[in-house]
DNA sequence: GAATCACTCCAAAGCGCTTTGAATAGCGAA
DNA sequence: TTCGCTATTCAAAGCGCTTTGGAGTGATTC
C-alpha cells in the first residue's frame, strides 16, 4: 500500500493525503481523521526511500568502527558510546548507520557516506593527535562531532570530550597522598589523543609531587585485559616494582589484578590499582564498595551527549560549533589503600 | 555533481553515463573510459537516496540493540558479533543500520524497518525459548536470519548457531574427568534460548555421572563480573561448597576469579574455573597458556557468518532455509586442574 | 539495392514521496 | 452583484537515479 493507492481509495489527491499525515494545518480536521484512520487500517507505511529523496535528507547518522587486519581488537567503549548515542537517535527518528571497515580504509567510508549523501551526519570516534579525519571532513560541508579532542589542529569543529588530563592527575594525585612513589602507569596506545593527555596528567602529578618518572613504569599498549597483565607482570618483576598501579581503562585493570593475585599479593594492601573507569555496563564497578579505585565518565553519557550535540548542529548547521568538556568524578573503592611499610618512600 | 549534470559535461544522455559506471555492455570502451575519466575528475558520486528509490533496495542490513530500563546492561557479545557481521557487509556493499531501543519496542523497530524498506534484511538475537519476534518477521515478507534458535517455534526460519547443549556437555564433563563433584554453573538468564540449552548440557553431563544436581549450585544471572562475583561469593560460602565453577561467558568467569582469589584460593588447584569463550577480542583468552579452560566459539566469526547467510538469502529469497551449527572447541587453560584431596568425591 | 544485424546511444517512464503554485468553493463585505 | 478573502483541495513538478523500448549508424549479407 503506498500513498498513490491510499489517495485513490479515499477519493483524495496524493498531496492532501500526504498533507494529513504530516499534520500540515491547511488540511479539514474531517478528512485528516478520515484519512488517518485508513492509513491505520491499511497498515500504510510511507516509504522511507521514497521520503529521504523527496527530502533530500537521509534522517541518519553515520558511525564507523575501525579495525586493523593486524590485531582485531574492537574498542572497549564502543558498544556503550553506541548504545548510549544509539538511543538518543532513537528518540528523535534518527537511525545509526554503523560501518566497519579496515583502518585504511576508514577516512574513504567517511568521505562516501557524506558525499553519498547516505547520512545526514557524522561522528567520529577515538581520535589520534593530528587526526587527518577532521581537518579533512570539515571541508566536506557535513555535519559531524568528534568523540574526543585531536591536538594541534586549526580548524574548528564540533567536539566532546572528558577532561583526561585532569582525570589522571586526579588518580595518579590520590596514590601519591597515600604515600605511594613508584606507580606503574598502564596506558592506552599513545598515538591516540586521549592517551596523550592522560599521560600528561599522570606526569603532572609526579611532577607535582617531585618525582621523577621512569620509563620503566610507563606503558603504552593497546586496551586488553592480556596486555594489562602483560604489563603489570613485567612490572612487577622489577628489581624495584611499583606500589601501586594507574591503569588507562578497567579492562587492563582486571589483568593488572591477575598479575598481583598471581603473585601472592593482596590489592588494596600489599599493592594499589586504580584506573579510568567507562562505566561499561557489563564491567560495573558500582555499588556501596566499588571494586577499583577510579575516576569515572560514563561512555554511554557520553555517546547520548554526542548524538544530542549532532543532531543540533544538523538541526542548525549555520550554529555556532559547541563543545562539552566532562569532568571525570573519583570514586573510592577497594582496590587502593596506604603504601605499605618498608616501601621505597 | 549529480548525473545530469555529468552527462550534459560529457554530451552524452543519463542513460549512457550511468550505463558506461554500471558496467553494461552495450557502451563503447572509448565511450565508458571517457565517463569515468569525467566521473573521476568532477568527483561524482551517485546519491545513495535516489539510487535506493529507484533499484527498490536499500542496501542496508538491520540490527537491534534492545536495552531494558532497568539494567543497561548491553549484552557482552553485541559488539564483536557486529563487528564481524559489519565486516562482511562493507565487503559485499552493504551498510549495516543499528537501532537501539527499548526492549519493549524491539519488535515494532523491526516491523518499521521492514515495512518502509529501510533494510532489505534483518538480523535477530538472542531469541528467548519462545520468541514471538520471529514468528512475526515470518509473515512480513522481509528475509531475516536468527543468530541462535528459538525451541518451540514451528514456523520454519533460517538460523545459525552453537552447539551450546553439547558445549556445556563437553565443559562440565571436563571438570567430571578431574574428579570435581561438586560443580557451581553460573549460567545467562534463562528465558534466553542458549541459557536453557547450556543448562541442558550442564544437566546432561551430571546425569551420565550419576551425579544429583544441586539447585544451590545453579545460579542464573545476567552476564556480567559482578554478578559472577556475586553468584561465586555465595556458592563459596555454602557449607558445602563447589570445588570448580562452569560459567556462561568469560565475563562472569572474571567475577568468579576474584571471589576465589578474595578467599585466597589459587585457581586451578584449590579451585577451578571454566567457561564458555565467546573469544571477545579486548577479553582474549588465548596465547600458549590461555588463563581460562573453556569452549571457544568465536562471536566475532558468529557475525560474519550470519551475515554471508543472510546476503545469500537476500540475493535468492527463495531458495531454501538454511541453518548452521557450529561445535565450540575444548581449550585447557590454568584455571583447572584435578580435585584437590579430601574433596567431596 | 534492400534487408539484416550488431553496436551505440537516447528519450522517457518509472521509483514513491514532498512541495509549489494554482484552482475551487463558500462567505461576508462593499 | 461583485470583489476579496479564507479554507480546502489538487495537478504537476521535482528529488536523482535506473531501466525499458526504441532509434540511428554502419557494416554485412543476399
Amino acid at each position: 500500500m503506498n500513498l498513490k493507492e491510499l489517495s485513490e481509495r479515499l477519493d483524495l489527491s496524493p498531496t492532501t493525503v500526504s498533507r494529513a499525515l504530516n499534520g500540515y494545518p491547511e488540511v479539514n480536521e474531517a478528512t485528516r481523521r478520515r484519512v488517518t484512520e485508513a492509513a491505520e487500517r491499511y497498515n500504510y507505511r510511507p516509504n522511507a526511500r521514497a521520503l529521504h529523496l523527496a527530502t533530500g535528507r537521509s534522517m541518519s547518522i553515520g558511525h564507523i568502527i575501525p579495525f586493523s587486519k593486524q590485531n582485531e581488537i574492537v574498542n572497549i567503549v564502543f558498544a556503550d558510546f553506541i548504545a548510549g548515542a544509539g538511543e538518543v537517535y532513537s528518540l528523535n527518528g534518527y537511525n545509526m548507520t554503523l560501518s566497519v571497515v579496515r583502518d585504511d580504509e576508514e577516512f574513504d567510508t567517511y568521505r562516501r557516506l557524506a558525499e553519498t549523501g547516505s547520512v545526514d551526519g557524522l561522528i567520529v570516534q577515538s581520535p589520534v593527535c593530528d587526526d587527518p579525519r577532521i581537518t579533512h571532513l570539515a571541508q566536506l560541508s557535513v555535519p559531524f562531532l568528534v568523540h574526543g579532542r585531536a591536538s594541534d589542529i586549526d580548524t574548528p569543529y564540533a567536539w566532546m570530550d572528558v577532561n583526561n588530563t585532569r582525570a589522571l592527575e586526579v588518580l595518579t594525585g590520590h596514590l601519591l597522598d597515600l604515600g605511594h612513589r613508584r606507580i606503574g602507569f598502564i596506558n592506552g596506545q599513545e598515538k591516540m589523543d586521549f592517551a596523550q593527555r592522560r599521560r600528561a596528567g599522570y606526569l603532572r602529578a609526579l611532577e607535582k609531587a617531585g618525582i621523577e618518572p621512569d620509563p620503566a613504569l610507563m606503558h603504552s599498549v593497546e586496551m586488553s585485559e592480556q596486555n594489562g597483565h602483560t604489563s603489570a607482570s613485567i612490572m612487577l618483576d622489577l628489581d624495584e616494582p611499583p606500589t601501586a598501579f594507574v591503569a588507562s581503562s578497567i579492562v587492563p585493570a582486571l589483568g593488572i589484578r591477575r598479575a598481583v593475585s598471581a603473585r601472592g599479593h593482596v590489592l588494596g594492601r600489599d599493592i594499589s590499582v586504580a584506573c579510568f573507569d567507562d562505566d561499561i555496563s557489563y564491567l560495573s564497578n558500582g555499588g556501596d564498595r566499588p571494586e577499583f579505585t577510579a575516576v569515572r565518565s560514563s561512555v554511554r553519557d557520553a555517546g547520548r551527549r554526542c548524538a544530542q550535540m549532532l543532531i543540533d548542529r544538523i538541526r542548525a548547521p549555520d550554529g555556532p560549533l559547541c563543545h562539552d568538556l566532562w569532568e571525570a568524578e573519583l570514586i573510592l573503592g577497594q582496590s587502593t589503600g596506604p603504601c605499605p611499610e618498608g616501601c621505597v618512600s
